[in-house]
DNA sequence: CATGAATGAGTCTTCATTCAT
DNA sequence: GATGAATGAAGACTCATTCAT
């Protein structure tokens, strides 16, 4: 199920996934590698084995995650029909599972937090929705994937800070708005 | 010009000062209170015998940051017509000065490393789009509102971190969208 | 009442109120002269005005309770009949009011943590017994004078310490030892 | 010899060494974490790794002293003989080691120091001398054990404190007054 | 590969004390 | 006499990292 299953021991995984949890609920800062070898029931010196540093730590999550979100965002950037790509996008905040949660929260913590090490973007996507509003004859295709994706950073946001709007309606009122339903 | 000025001594001031900008630059558990005293030319001492402890310090930095964007919205909340509401509330984003600049950054950095001590809220925003969008006679005043706060935070947080639109023309995308140009 | 009436203002007496309090408390090293000063309802800049340094305030509160003390005993140091010095200090113990037994507390507090700094003896009960026992024609006066003395001390240590023994049983017990009744 | 030999690495021994011998001569409060690691020839942070705190240390030599004045009343409370018992408890402060010296003293130290940490009681020998009275068919047994274990108090207090009295002749005085030699 | 003892620099915080007002 | 702002040194404790085993 894991992406580090390939040439990973199991301990090497467990680290990642305490240092994934940990940063995640506390941030990088606040999270120090002791909490992170007790977490993963290992030595802390195992961590610097294998990731040399608590930077390297980060990067390697840091990839990972990238990884994980773009996987998340393949049935959008793949999608060749440009109503389809629209409806996908829209809808992407408020499907997720627990694991996506966790990676969404990791960029925006990493992203304020650590604003160099942050190799996470989302060109990918906008390149995407320019097609489609291309595609679908807007005038403005950029500027219109540009709003889309301040949306969907926006809605994301709330919704992983914890702001208890009706959700389900709201996604509703996007389509509708974008002439999708 | 500072908020702090009534019963505040000037060192007082100088440390709120020097930790808001290191707050805003490095992030809270990265910036030590020995920076913050170095950098505000004081012992470090003295922000325990007026902040009580770290976190008191972040609190009365929020606080003030919290007055500070109040007032900087003031002029969309205390605004009564819906079209000039909406316009102003999208112009935010690409007129603010460096003071605002900082006032802003503090709020998404600690948004995301300290979210339980976040009483920045916008609330008082939402409620005054919410009166305009019925005003204007929209179908879902509330989502309108949320939308168009959703957007004002995806701008502003794509600005805050560097990304170079070139943000006149989006602006002036944007308020042609909601037809109010 | 209080000792400190004479040429003392009434902030200074209040000072060495709250140090008593605490000192017997805490403990010297565990009572810093912030605490003081705030239970005291005092700034703390007025103690060092008053006593110079912490030692001087110690030193204040060991001689007040050192006189406070000799004045406790003066009813047994001032006896004639011997039988009745005896009963009067197998009695002490058992018959503390509370400020006799902040008293106490401090004597063995300030022994034991401040051993350099201890002018409160027991010379005087000392000789007073001795001098009591060579008139009962006691064969060797100066240890029964010791022995007494220990017994006292170990009985107010346990007292202070809470030990919960049925305190009128042993004074009894005690009296009857010496004959005494 | 000592106590700690079994899982504890040298440094920790060392540790507990230092902290013993500078709680024993100046106290608790008085004795900062940085002197223990100074004098244990230690860093300082390898305190907190095996104690997890300076309350922590304090705990593992309170248990060490524990044992160790456990070990060395053994010779009283595993006593049949209740003649023996009572002289081999009238005798014990008058024939101390340097060891058993430092012992005691922490013992009172600590007593009156951090009367909520004092798990070292005299339980224990309280009822062997109970059992050693009841033999001998003392009227008051409870009473009689209760007061020799205040003289023993009282002894060891006054010698741990520099009392310089006749030692030998006192201890001699009390084997007569209770009949032993 | 893995552990856990060990470190030195740094972190937050408290302390006794000074001094201008 | 009294305050309260201010300090520098020291306090307990944490950190990322190293290294022998």
């Amino acid at each position: 199920m894991s992406v580090h299953s390939l040439n990973m021991t199991l301990k090497q995984t467990k680290i990642l996934e305490a240092a994934l949890e940990l940063f995640t609920s506390e941030g990088y800062h606040a999270t120090s590698t002791y909490k992170i070898a007790k977490y993963a029931g290992v030595s802390e010196g195992l961590i610097f084995r294998h990731f040399h540093n608590k930077e390297g730590l980060a990067k390697a999550i840091i990839k990972d995650t990238s990884i994980k979100i773009n996987k998340h965002l393949d049935s959008i950037t793949k999608e060749d029909d440009p109503k389809l790509v629209l409806i996908e996008t829209l809808n992407l905040p408020f499907n997720l599972n627990s694991s996506e949660i966790q990676n969404w929260n990791l960029f925006f913590k990493l992203k304020w937090e650590l604003p160099d090490n942050n190799p996470i973007t989302m060109e990918l996507i906008k390149k995407t929705l320019i097609k489609a509003f291309t595609k679908l004859r807007y005038k403005h295709p950029e500027h219109e994937a540009n709003l889309v994706l301040n949306i969907l950073e926006g809605i994301l946001s709330s919704i992983l800070q914890g702001q208890d709007e009706d959700q389900n309606a709201f996604n509703t009122f996007l389509l509708n708005k974008y002439g999708l339903i």
